[in-house]
RNA sequence: GGCUCGGUAGCUCAGUGGUAGAGCAGGGGACUCAUAAGCCCUUGGUCGUAGGUUCAAGUCCUACCCGAGCCA
C-alpha cells in the first residue's frame, strides 16, 4: 500500500506578472501529483505570497491598497496555471484568514515554548530583496545583490531560536543525505550549517503590511509567514487532512530559496512538534541561450501565455520536462521548443497516432479489430508503466519520457516492418487485424503513460480511441489490467501535434 | 576571499577505472499507411587546459581557465 502523497510549489510572490519560470515549477508539481494520483490519494498545493514591503510598495506605486493590488493580480496567476492545464487541489493566499490564524497560532506556540524571544535588530535592509545585510557585505553602501539603496533598521523584534536547532539540523542532514536534492544544494546547505547559525528575526515594527504579531508589536516577517502556508493550507494542527498528508512528500523550490526551506523550515516544524518534509528539491532556472537567468527583473522573461498560445501548453510542458534533467539549469528558446514539438511530438508520437487511426479508418471503417494471438509487440513493455512512474516520482522526468519513446519508436518500426498496406492488398486479414489491434493497444498505453505530462492532448487521444468504459487517468492497476476492446469505434481527427513552421517570425 | 555544481559530437545530454555513447540537427537510401512524417544506413569528439597516480583515466589526485550559483 502506498502512503498519501503531498507536493507543494513555492507560493509565488506577487510583485508583478508571472513568467515561464513560475509555470515551470508548477507544471512539475502537477506532473508529480497526476502521477501520484494514479496510485493513491495525492494533494497538490500552490498559491501566492502576498505580504511584505515589496508588495506594499508596488501597491502604493499603483495607488492601491495592498489587498486590492493582490486581489487584482491573483487571477493572473490562476489563469496562467489554468492555461498550462495545472490541476492543483488548493490555492492558498497568505492573506486568507485560514492562513493568518495558523501563523499567529504557531507564533504563540513558539513564544510559549521559549523558541521566540524579544531582541533588538539593527542593520541594513534591502526592501527589494526582503533581505538583511551586514555592513561588511554592502557594495558601496548598496545592496550587494541588486544594487539598490538599503535602509537602516533599528527596532525591537521577535527572534526565533534557530541556533538551538543547529545540532539537530546537522544530524538530520548527515543521516538523510538525500533529503535535499540535487546534491549541489545539499552540499551548500550542509556547509552553511557547519559554519553555525544565528537566531532569526521574525517580526518587523517598521512595516504594516503583514500578519500582526499576537499581542501587538509589529507584523510577522514575510518569510516566516510564507513558509507556514504548507501546513496552514492542509489545516494544521487538527484537520484530518494535515494528519493524512504531512510530512510533505516533495517540496519544490527554486535554488535561491534553499536556505529558508532546508534550514529555517525544518527548525520551525520541529519547534512546533512536527516532522520535516521528506524531500526538498531545489530546481534550476530557465535561462536564455546565453545562460542568463530569466526573470521579470531582468526584462528578458518570455510571456508564458503567448508561448502556450503558439505551441500549445502541452507541448511546452513536454519541453520543460524533456529538454534537461530536472534540477539543472537549462536554456530555453522558441527554436528549441519548436524542434522538440516537431520531432518528438509531431513526427514520432503525433504521426504514429495519425497513421494508426488512419489505417483503422481506411482498412476497418474505424473499428478496432479483435486481437490476434497475443500482443507480442507490447510484451517487452510490460514493465514500462512501473519504470515511468518510478522515474517521475524520483523527479527524473527525462528518463521516464525517454523510456516511453522507446515504445513510440518500436511501434513506428513495426509498421514499417509488417507493412499493413501490403497485408491489406494481399488479403492477409488476420495478420492485419493483429497488427492494427496491437497498435491501438499501444496508443492506449501511451495515452495513459503520457497523461500526467500532457493531460489535454492525451485526453483527446483517449476520446479518439473511443474508450468510454474507463478514464485515461484512472488508477493504473485497473487500466493496466485491461486492454482495448475489439469493436471500439475510433475517430481520426486532425493531427494531435501539427508541425510548426521553423522559420523565424511569429 | 572561502565553498558548491558544471565544462564530453553543431545542439540537448548519458557515461559507475577497462575499445568514447544516445537523441536531435546534417548527408545518403529504399518505401507509401501517415503531419514531405516514419524506417534503414551514415558523417561528426585531442572528453576545458597542464601535470600526476595507475598495467589502464572522460572517470581518481593537484593546479589553473571558463560558466553558473551559495556564503562571507
Amino acid at each position: 500500500m502506498s502512503r498519501a502523497y503531498y507536493v507543494t510549489t513555492p507560493i509565488y510572490y506577487i510583485s508583478g506578472n508571472p513568467h515561464i519560470g513560475h509555470a515551470y515549477t508548477t507544471v512539475v508539481a502537477d506532473v508529480l501529483a497526476r502521477t501520484a494520483r494514479t496510485m493513491g490519494p495525492a494533494f497538490f498545493l500552490t498559491g501566492t505570497d502576498e505580504h511584505g514591503q515589496k508588495v506594499a510598495n508596488a501597491a502604493a506605486a499603483a495607488g492601491k491598497t495592498p489587498q486590492a493590488w493582490c486581489d487584482e493580480l491573483v487571477p493572473r496567476w490562476q489563469s496562467l496555471f489554468a492555461a498550462y492545464h495545472v490541476a492543483y487541489d488548493d490555492f492558498i493566499r497568505t492573506t486568507q484568514p485560514r492562513h493568518e490564524r495558523v501563523v499567529q497560532r504557531v507564533f504563540e506556540r513558539l513564544r510559549e515554548n521559549g523558541d521566540v524571544y524579544l531582541g533588538t535588530y539593527q542593520g541594513w535592509y534591502c526592501v527589494f530583496d526582503e533581505t538583511f545585510w551586514l555592513e561588511s557585505k554592502l557594495v558601496e553602501g548598496k545592496c550587494p545583490t541588486c544594487g539598490r539603496e538599503v535602509q537602516w533598521l533599528s527596532e525591537n523584534d521577535w527572534f526565533f531560536r534557530l541556533s538551538k536547532y543547529a545540532p539537530r539540523l546537522l544530524e538530520h542532514f548527515r543521516s538523510n543525505p538525500e533529503w535535499v536534492r540535487p546534491k549541489s544544494a545539499y552540499n551548500e546547505m550542509l556547509a552553511l550549517l557547519e559554519e553555525g547559525l544565528d537566531d532569526l528575526s521574525i517580526s518587523r515594527t517598521s512595516l504594516e503590511w503583514g500578519i500582526p504579531v499576537p499581542g501587538g508589536g509589529g507584523v510577522i516577517y514575510v518569510w516566516f509567514d510564507a513558509l507556514l502556508n504548507y501546513i496552514s493550507a492542509i489545516g494544521w494542527p487538527d484537520d484530518p487532512r494535515f494528519r493524512t498528508y504531512w510530512p510533505a512528500s516533495v517540496q519544490l523550490i527554486g535554488k535561491e530559496i534553499a536556505r529558508f526551506h532546508t534550514i529555517v523550515w525544518p527548525a520551525v516544524l520541529w519547534a512546533i512538534g512536527e516532522e520535516a518534509p521528506h524531500l526538498v528539491f531545489a530546481h534550476g532556472w530557465i535561462t536564455t541561450e546565453t545562460g542568463q537567468k530569466m526573470g521579470k527583473s531582468l526584462g528578458n522573461a518570455a510571456d508564458p501565455f503567448a508561448l502556450a498560445d503558439r505551441f500549445g501548453a502541452d507541448s511546452i510542458r513536454y519541453f520543460l520536462l524533456r529538454e534537461a534533467p530536472f534540477g539543472s539549469d537549462f536554456s530555453y528558446s522558441e527554436e528549441k521548443i519548436a524542434q522538440r514539438h516537431n520531432s518528438d511530438l509531431g513526427n514520432d508520437l503525433g504521426n504514429l497516432v495519425h497513421r494508426t487511426l488512419s489505417m483503422i479508418e481506411r482498412y476497418r471503417n474505424g473499428i478496432v479489430p479483435l486481437p490476434g494471438d497475443g500482443p507480442a509487440l507490447l510484451r517487452r513493455f510490460g514493465d514500462l508503466p512501473q519504470r515511468v512512474r518510478d522515474a517521475s516520482l524520483d523527479l527524473r522526468f527525462r528518463d521516464g519520457l525517454e523510456a516511453v519513446w522507446e515504445m513510440v519508436t518500436t511501434l513506428n518500426r513495426s509498421i514499417e516492418e509488417r507493412k499493413p498496406w501490403a497485408l491489406y492488398k494481399e488479403g492477409r486479414e488476420r495478420e492485419l487485424d493483429a497488427l492494427l489491434y496491437e497498435l491501438c493497444e499501444g496508443l492506449r498505453l501511451l495515452a495513459i503513460l503520457l497523461h500526467p505530462v500532457m493531460p489535454e492532448r492525451m485526453e483527446e487521444l483517449w476520446r479518439r480511441l473511443g474508450i468510454r468504459e474507463r478514464r485515461v487517468d484512472d488508477d493504473w492497476t485497473l487500466s493496466l489490467a485491461e486492454s482495448i476492446a475489439g469493436g471500439t469505434q475510433t475517430s481520426l481527427g486532425s493531427p494531435l501535434f501539427p508541425r510548426m513552421d521553423l522559420t523565424p517570425e511569429s
